[in-house]
DNA sequence: TTTATACATCAAGAAATCTTGTTCCTTATA
DNA sequence: TATAAGGAACAAGATTTCTTGATGTATAAA
């Protein structure tokens, strides 16, 4: 029996690889109030700048922000659609009802 | 100005990161068929048995996969709940419409 | 009872990730 | 210009995660 339901896994695993930090969760977190520079998050969260570069970069890599670079300051912000793309396959990932009943049963 | 949305970062950051490794997303792919016994899973992913049962086991802690035994087998399931939680806390995440623009724009 | 099977767990090494401090680049201001 | 600020990128060490192979435990079959 061939499996039903498919997911890209490699993309899958980056997106949520991204937003399995609590740093980056806590970058997201500030982000939904609006877009960010650099220098707001690292008072916010009280964190080393370079601390943050990295952890924007892996967040970038992944599509989940974007940045907007004005004067010498870097503003980021959630990217939309990535999280479109996340309920999408949040939704192909969800089992079906009674999917996870035994094999057989009934 | 305080964060309008607040999550969880901490049960955030455990669910994502169980979903952030390839060979557990083969596995959850496998087990949207139905459940499985970690036989069937070591056939279906050329993997080795301990290699399965240390992946399974960050599943299971995240509260992803629930297991049954069965006599000498395991069989292991998606945990509908712990989709629900995900399809939550996506929602809870998603930044509003217009969220990401310049703060004061407009 | 002995033996085999299904699975968990552990130990050790490899690989990836994260943190901190430093350096470099760009842009703005004195 | 000289200087300072915002931020990226890098190096090195610490920590975590993953893989492999070995050992242990429970259950079932011979």
């Amino acid at each position: 029996m061939a499996t039903a339901v498919r997911f890209d896994t490699t993309r899958a695993a980056a997106l949520f690889h991204a937003l399995s930090d609590e740093t980056r969760l806590e970058i997201v977190q500030r982000l939904l109030d609006g877009e960010k520079c650099v220098c707001d998050l690292t008072d916010a969260l009280d964190a080393a700048q370079s601390r943050l570069s990295f952890h924007l970069k892996a967040l970038r890599d992944a599509g989940i922000v974007n940045d907007r670079k004005v004067g010498r300051w870097v503003y980021y912000s959630l990217d939309r659609d990535a999280f479109g793309e996340l309920e999408d396959l949040i939704r192909s990932i969800k089992p079906a009802r009674r999917a996870t009943l035994p094999v057989g049963c009934c």
